[in-house]
DNA sequence: GTCTATATGAAGATAGAC
DNA sequence: GTCTATCTTCATATAGAC
């Protein structure tokens, strides 16, 4: 009795995600349970297994769809021909705005890595990697014509991930910066991390 | 029966703070249970209690061992008369070298903020924030003496903070790069970073 | 300071009805 | 596709002996 008739699949798989992103999010993926995810998404705890194999499979899923996301926006960010400066501007803008816009699916992709088991660590790390390649094959270019002064751009690219990335860290919307002006700061510590420099930084 | 005799507390204590660390560096605080520290340290789940209250208090413990020392640390290295430059890279080289020899602290210190209930979060963070206040400092007084060039020293300071932590997320050691280079190519982007170019950095 | 024993609760997952 | 009911396991924490 009290069973939802008339339910529709797709819209239960999509709150199923949505709702495990969340609390995932607030609690971490370890302290949340089955049962408190079910209660958000209104169905009953045994539910989630007509959609996920189990706990670990969920998670995979939800990392997996925001990796497909920042992939596939990523790829659609870089289209068009540009010089290397031009290229490492637009990716460090890029990077920002995707993850400022997205704090739930970035925190959790960044903290539950620990929480895969083999498999889904290979997939999703594989995913890392591609994502990252993208901004060393900037910098290589860029020092491959002159334009950036850097020793080592695996290590560079690795310094600018983690540099844009900590935005989420500190950043909250409403606060002091307005997102255009945040954008502005880090695409130029970028610029001059890769000992670049922007014509008129500084007002 | 079976039971220790002539056990010294200070080395239990000890041993609690290291293995928990250890255990949650590698599990995460919500997936290790006291069973699982109370068997690395060769005693009984109960005798855990005898030195922290409960499984929180023995989070804040190890956090705050850990931001006690970091801050007792950076107070040593920064003493002395300096220039703005050279405060900041020896700040860099500090934070690196702290940070890349203790590994696990970091990545709890880090990881495990979240799973803070709210005094213990206020303790931490407070101290959390003492530490960064350190550098904020450091790019007010290079942006005064026209050192720096930045538009705001807070902003820059956890892009930087942010940048030299992320240094644990892919250095091992016995890597392909020793840790003296790598402390080199940090310093050089955060120079960079701030509107500052090192003489010969790029060889 | 450590032991054994245990109270109490909640977790992940499954079975089978509707 | 969702329901109820349940199996099994393991968690934190406490009590009281030595």
């Amino acid at each position: 009795m009290a069973r939802k008739t008339g339910a529709d699949g797709r819209v239960t798989a999509e709150a199923i995600l949505r709702e495990s992103l969340s609390l995932f999010a607030q609690y971490g993926f370890a302290t949340v349970s089955m049962r408190q995810i079910a209660d958000k998404v209104g169905v009953q705890p045994g539910a989630i297994y007509q959609h996920h194999r189990n706990k670990q499979q969920l998670l995979v899923a939800v990392l997996d769809t925001h990796m497909d996301g920042l992939l596939k926006a990523s790829a659609e960010n870089q289209q068009g021909d540009c010089t290397s400066v031009q290229a490492l501007e637009r990716f460090a803008r890029f990077h920002i705005q995707y993850h400022i816009t997205r704090p739930d699916e970035v925190f959790v992709s960044y903290m539950e890595l620990r929480s895969l088991e083999e498999e889904g660590y290979a997939l999703i790390e594989g995913k890392r990697r591609k994502y990252e390649r993208i901004l060393k094959s900037i910098l290589e270019r860029g020092v491959s014509d002159g334009t950036f002064q850097l020793d080592d751009p695996h290590v560079s690219a690795m310094a600018i991930l983690s540099m844009l990335t900590g935005v989420n860290t500190w950043y909250r919307s409403g606060g002091r910066l307005s997102q255009q002006k945040i954008e502005d700061i880090y695409t130029s510590m970028v610029l001059g991390a890769v000992g670049h420099r922007l014509p008129d930084t500084h007002s």
